[in-house]
RNA sequence: GGGCAGUUAGCUCAGCGGUAGAGCGGCAGUUUUACACACUGUUGGUCGGGGGUUCGAUCCCCUCACUGCCCACCA
């Protein structure tokens, strides 16, 4: 390549290497490949969603495992695709369709609706696929899936088919959590809980029996009451027991005041409100229970959109729920029921998509009790899946060990239609055949169950119904998943029993949990608050690779990430800085992309370089063995920035300024190597600017992605280079104190500790910025000094400062040595310590006061010379 | 009501038994021939409070206080 830019200018860069790592096919997986396998799945987003920062988190994640894979020499296989997300596309569409041509979907009807759908998905499906190119996602997109693909969607079916035959599907008219707004019945799962401030509402209802005498009802939903069949009371509390079989007179609605039963039941907390609890079995789970134990009616008062119904009464009916409330409290009042309302915090459950009240509901519903149970709890506990951070492993489990049947159907149009039939005479027992459960129509006369499956239903079976036979063979099961833990229940512990169940295997090895990225007040990234940004700005901003290299470093093991655009731009900073490194040695001559510098002999420098490349190796291995992504970002950031720019490469200038052909060709051999390696360890969280880099600076043609893994090497570091630097942070600190601006050359002289400085001193005159650098036996007189672990350092300053001047700030150097060596030798002056403290540790606080000591030394003596 | 995290420099976070760290910000200086998306120097902390274990505790134990998540049928 020619002279590479001063910037790193990634758009362009992307573009050309995305395309061509497609071109070439790098991402495809090949089943029939005798390399190790290396798989994921990838979480399918939702098919018309938009990349999040969270997708950004997650895939970035996943790509650096999958190109960390390939380059250590696996077969990888990272299966993409998205998923239909039955209600949220479906609303999505449903309000486009009111919007623009003013219609439901009822006005379409079912296939016209769908037709719209799908057209829908066919021109925002591809969106969120093509963010992820964006981002460098090396994913096989030659299999790319979809939950509703004809084949997909077969398993689907089978696997319904499959567990009620096995008799785990079951039909039943249950209490159910329904969303008023979509219309449909959810998940345990998919309601959210929120405090709210609500009310709490005291009224009191007449014993039948004992005219005059009232019982006090505490309530915080007195639109329910029309749907009363009964009052419960704790069978053992005193204040109320006498009144268990009597009734009381339901005050509403008011044309209908019928007599209901007191019962006993212990579900009853009698700490709780007036101790009196009013029993609505069609509108609340608990009270459903108690309504079966005591054969209470059940009376539906409201319509499934919310509204009252007509057995709400005259005055409600047609009433919302929440106008319904306040209607019901002031009758009450005017009855003179109501005895006070109090304001009351209480926890209400959200419907997740449609953020509204959810209604307990009583309906017929399809579901499911759940396989492989004990198998997945035993799976994950005895470590044959694991999850980092292991702390899920208990969520989980207690998730697993108090697990409910699963309400799989939904009152939805989109999705996966339940494989059961019904005779379209309607069954009754006498007359007609029962249901069907199978894919394919019985025949004529039959129809199909309207409802659809829960998107999970079909999710769950990712790991492995996107695969074929041969790829199964190959891939199955995967190596890892990478999530968010808000989806544990809903598809990681869902995908472990129906891999189990269905493959006889885990489907995943291990489990990588994201932290939830907030923003900079903490708060969750969300369309409502503005405060997501969108990540495709900010990879125009700082490039897919600042962006990905940005957010890895502060994405911690686990802990949910507080973003700020400056993090993603100190990641385009590393970038550049990297860019920079690799142009500052491209102005020094040709690459050799296979030096080997134990060939040459090296500087302390170079040597000491690459015993720290080895121990960043191994800080990296570390890293990912545990999945700490931070920590491996943290060790490329460290070394690159900290060790190869900063320490090694100022120093190297000596050599490229100096004459000494061997001494150069040796740093130049100890840099090729090191960028060789770094190009390959970066790689995967900086896939562009890498492959940029490789084929520029010339360590390769092919592609960087199938180019090895580096292995760590055996290089001893030396301490000296330590000494080295300290010693130079030690002169140019002098510098500053005397406020010389860091440009002004002087001549500087050194009084050295040892001999090996000699080599060194061309790298030091550097360093120091020096006009001239003379070695002396004596400090010149009036030169300011430093006291180093390499020797003297001396600065002239004749006519800046005098040697009393320079005599009270070495004298005050001496006050801080002094102190050091106080504490050091307090420390070891106590009994308990010197004894009870390991050897290794005193003999290094003694190491430490010797060290003092001589600093002491040295400095009293510079104070005599100064005269 | 249970459970799990977190509380360290102005900000975002590392560290997790032996002299408190990074980046950003702030301050001062530098356009020194890779990089001002940079360099140099520097300023910031009784590591949430209180107990305990230990020769020694930011790190282990107990307890309290906030903050955030998750689970749970308190009307």
């Amino acid at each position: 390549m020619s002279e590479i830019p001063k910037s790193y200018e990634p758009t362009a860069v992307e573009e050309k290497w995305y395309a061509r790592w497609l071109e070439d096919g790098c991402f495809v997986a090949d089943p029939t490949s005798p390399k190790p396998a290396y798989s994921l799945v990838i979480p399918p987003p939702n098919v018309t969603g938009v990349l999040t920062l969270g997708h950004v988190l997650n895939n970035t994640i996943q790509d650096i495992l999958a190109r960390r894979a390939r380059l250590r020499g696996h077969e990888v296989l990272w299966l993409p695709g998205t998923d239909h997300a039955g209600i949220a596309t479906q609303t999505v569409v449903e309000r486009q369709l009111r919007k623009d041509e003013k219609k439901t979907r009822h006005d379409l009807g079912r296939d016209a609706f769908l037709e719209r759908v799908w057209q829908w998905k066919e021109k925002h499906g591809g969106i969120i696929i093509n963010q992820l190119k964006k981002l460098g996602c090396s994913c096989d997109w030659t299999r790319e899936r979809f939950t509703m693909d004809a084949d997909y969607a077969r398993k689907v079916q089978e696997v319904f088919v499959d567990l009620y035959a096995k008799g785990l599907i079951y039909r039943g008219t249950r209490m159910v959590n329904w969303c008023p707004v979509s219309l449909t019945a959810l998940s345990d799962e998919e309601v959210i809980p929120k405090p709210q401030k609500g009310v709490l509402y005291h009224f009191k209802v007449e014993v039948v029996e004992e005219p005059g005498t009232f019982l006090e009802i505490a309530t915080t939903r007195p639109e329910t009451i029309m749907g009363d069949t009964g009052v419960a009371v704790n069978p053992r509390d005193p204040r109320y027991q006498r009144f268990i079989g009597l009734h009381v007179r339901r005050p509403l609605p008011l044309d209908n005041q019928p007599a209901i039963p007191i019962v006993g039941d212990d579900a009853v907390d009698f700490e709780f409100g007036t101790g009196v609890l009013k029993v609505t079995p069609a509108h609340d789970k608990v009270d459903y229970e108690i309504g079966r134990r005591h054969d209470l009616a059940v009376l539906d008062v409201m319509n499934p959109d919310g509204t009252m119904n007509d057995l709400a009464g005259a005055d409600f009916v047609g009433l919302d729920r929440f106008e319904a409330r306040v209607k019901a409290a002031a009758e009450l009042a005017e009855l003179g029921l109501l005895v006070k309302e109090e304001a009351y915090d209480n926890t209400v459950g959200f419907s997740e998509r449609a953020d509204v009240p959810i209604e307990p509901r009583l309906s017929e519903q399809w579901f499911l009790r759940y396989p492989q149970t004990g198998e997945a709890r035993a799976a994950v506990r005895d470590g044959l899946i694991r999850f980092f951070p292991d702390r899920w492993e208990k969520v989980y489990d207690h998730w697993l060990e108090n697990i409910q049947d699963w309400c799989i159907s939904r009152q939805l149009w989109w999705g996966h239609r339940i494989p059961v039939w019904y005779e379209d005479s309607g069954y009754t027992p006498e007359t007609s055949s029962a249901p069907r459960c199978q894919i394919d129509s019985p025949g004529e006369g039959w129809t199909q169950d309207t409802d659809v499956l829960d998107t999970w239903f079909s999710s769950w079976l990712w790991a492995h119904d996107t695969m074929d036979a041969a790829t199964r063979a190959k891939f199955y099961p995967t190596n890892v998943l990478v999530t968010g833990p808000d989806i544990i229940f809903f598809w990681v512990a869902r995908m472990i029993m129906a891999g189990l169940e269905y493959t006889g295997e885990v489907p995943f090895r291990d489990v990588f949990f994201t932290g939830i990225i907030r923003d900079k007040q903490g708060r969750k990234m969300s369309k409502s608050l503005g405060n997501s940004p969108d990540p495709l700005d900010l990879i125009a901003k700082v490039g897919a690779d600042g962006l990905r290299f940005g957010l890895m470093r502060i994405a911690p093991q686990g802990q949910d990430i507080k973003f700020d655009e400056s993090q993603v731009i100190e990641g385009r900073n590393f970038c550049n800085k990297f860019w920079n490194a690799c142009r500052f040695r491209q102005l020094q001559g040709p690459i050799d992309p296979d030096a080997d510098p134990s060939t040459h002999t090296l500087s302390i420098f170079a040597r000491d370089l690459l015993a720290r490349l080895d121990a960043t190796i191994t800080r990296i291995e570390d890293g990912y063995a545990a999945y700490r992504f931070n920590d491996v970002a943290q060790a490329l950031y460290d070394f690159v920035w900290g060790e190869f720019c900063d320490r090694f490469i100022e120093v190297a200038k000596a050599d490229f300024f100096g004459n000494d052909p061997a001494r150069k060709a040796g740093t130049l051999a100890a840099i090729d190597y090191t960028l060789r390696r770094v190009l390959l360890l970066l790689h995967p969280y900086a896939p562009f600017i890498t492959e940029e880099l490789w084929h520029g600076l010339g360590f390769g043609t092919t592609t960087i992605q199938f180019s090895g893994w580096p292995e760590v090497g055996d290089t001893i570091g030396d301490s000296r280079v330590d000494a080295f630097h300290a010693a130079v942070s030690q002169a140019r600190n002098l510098r500053a104190t005397y406020n010389l601006p860091s440009n002004k050359k002087l001549a500087w002289s050194v009084r050295p500790a040892g001999d090996w400085l000699a080599n060194e001193l061309p790298a030091l005159k550097l360093l120091l910025n020096a006009e001239t650098l003379a070695v002396v036996d004596f400090a010149p007189a009036g030169a300011a000094v430093c006291v180093t672990p390499i020797g003297e350092i001396h600065l002239p300053l004749a006519g800046v400062v005098d040697a009393a001047t320079e005599k009270t700030r070495l004298a005050g150097e001496v006050k801080k040595v002094e102190a050091e060596i106080a504490k050091v030798r307090a420390k070891l002056a106590s009994e308990t310590f010197v004894s009870g403290a390991p050897a290794a540790v005193v003999e290094e606080h003694r190491q430490r006061e010797r060290q003092w000591e001589e600093r002491l030394d040295a400095l009293h003596k510079a104070i005599q010379a100064l005269g």
